[in-house]
DNA sequence: GCCAACGTTGGC
DNA sequence: GCCAACGTTGGC
């Protein structure tokens, strides 16, 4: 099983909302990132552990766990002229872009902001607060995740 | 294949 | 709103 973690910006979509969706699941769409897209693609698995990251918002920071549902199938919002996600280069024959459904697991009792990951050593070397990071889906190691967790309980 | 121009991300 | 950092595009 891999760790992860996923970038959204909460007026998009926080973990309120997956919480509030069906089933408690989502499909997570609008990914255009290759590297992001490979993620998905060739190392996510069913079961695999999710990080959900609050960004561009007044305190960002990790605010809760989601799980991965689904193996990486066709983002079908890129063949959608109407979705703000549209890519005319994604031929529906030959998907450019993918995505997973995730599902809700835990929302913490308090947001872990990215100002405290950034000054604690055992959190240094995550890739979140790397030099010049933006990527939308990280590998999280097993030993980021139980410090982060140890954070929250 | 290089690289300048442009677009996006996202913290502050 | 600013801007650093990075990704993408497209001419050559």
């Amino acid at each position: 099983m891999n760790y992860w973690l996923m970038k959204s910006e909460p007026d998009e979509f926080s973990i309120d909302d997956l919480k509030a969706c069906p089933n408690q699941t989502e499909a997570w769409h609008g990914i255009r990132n290759y590297q992001a897209r490979n993620f998905m693609r060739d190392e996510m698995q069913i079961g695999d552990q999710v990080f959900f990251y609050h960004s561009s918002c007044k305190v960002p920071g990790i605010v809760g766990i989601a799980e991965v549902v689904t193996n990486a199938y066709p983002d079908s919002t890129a063949f959608d002229p109407e979705s703000k996600y549209f890519d005319p280069k994604s031929d529906p024959t030959k998907p450019r872009w993918l995505r997973v459904d995730i599902r809700f697991v835990e929302k913490f009792n308090d947001i872990i902001p990215l100002s405290l990951i950034k000054n604690l050593p055992q959190l240094a070397d995550m890739y979140l607060v790397s030099k010049g990071s933006r990527l939308s889906i990280q590998p999280v190691t097993a030993e980021q995740w139980q410090a982060v967790l140890m954070l929250t309980r």
